[in-house]
DNA sequence: GTTAACGTTGACGTTAACGTAAACTATAGC
DNA sequence: GCTATAGTTTACGTTAACGTCAACGTTAAC
């Protein structure tokens, strides 16, 4: 049993629990371009990772804009040295832009563990009523 | 020069760069609640920290429904022990979702740092026309 | 007292990311 | 030949997150 070479839309809608139509729309946007079979879409093994692609960005919290941006910069055009200057800019910038997001959620997170911490201490007393709980402080450091 | 206690509105859209009216719309959705004097809204600390916190889920990619979530978390309601228990249970989902998305973003940096180490090898070649360009192979171990 | 600066409440407009429904085509199974 | 299944296009609907007026109220300056 090899592994297929390619898909139709319904299988991928199944697969990535999407629907045909979000597929469609992805290709509306211009960030997905199947070819054809008569009039129906084949996607192939590139086609596949773009979108899986698209979802990865869609949990980071991407816009399909950004997204776009990103596969575009794994997926090079042309390449004189400007043009390689060009795209090392651009992926710097998103990978800077990335980090800070990740800053972002961890500093989230914080504030999180914070809660729970006083979740468990306030269960361990074994009387959840009298407790005193004060605001969390993990957004007390804060700059960007 | 003692740090100020209250802010205006402008002063708040000034100090974060958003516009007045997105501090109104927050507060439409139910994310902020200033007092008033007269008719003009009046912001403490407490609600300049939640603009911050709207503001940082908003870097982070979330929706203000997911930041509301997160910031109820962080100032809770009653506390008997079922209370407890159900907010330790949405505070560790959030924080494994957050994790997931952390996840993500990284391997997208693992993509970007591949096409800028194709990129610099390129330009030290110092001939930057005649390279092979693979695709990118970091979306190749993706599970989820 | 009027003009400027700042704030307020509607209310309608806009963009992104799809959902939903209608009307049609093509193929496979019976 | 007919129905079921999968796919297609076209088009209008929806929600989130604001932008953009318009019309109005107040204090502060001149």
């Amino acid at each position: 049993m090899t592994e297929p070479t390619h898909f139709t839309i319904s299988e991928l809608a199944k697969e990535f629990e999407v629907t045909s139509r979000t597929i469609r729309f992805y290709e509306e946007k211009g960030l997905l371009s199947p070819t054809r079979n008569g009039q129906h879409r084949i996607y192939d093994k590139a086609d596949r990772v773009r979108l899986e692609l698209i979802l990865r960005g869609k949990r980071a919290g991407l816009s399909l804009d950004e997204s776009r941006e990103i596969i575009d910069m794994y997926a090079p055009g042309s390449s004189n040295e400007r043009q390689y200057r060009f795209l090392l800019d651009k992926v710097n910038n998103k990978q800077a832009q990335l980090e800070r997001q990740i800053e972002d959620i961890q500093q989230l997170i914080v504030g999180l563990e914070e809660v729970r911490d006083r979740c468990e201490t306030a269960l361990k007393s074994n009387k959840g009523s009298s407790e005193k709980y004060p605001m969390p402080l993990a957004y007390r450091r804060i700059q960007h």
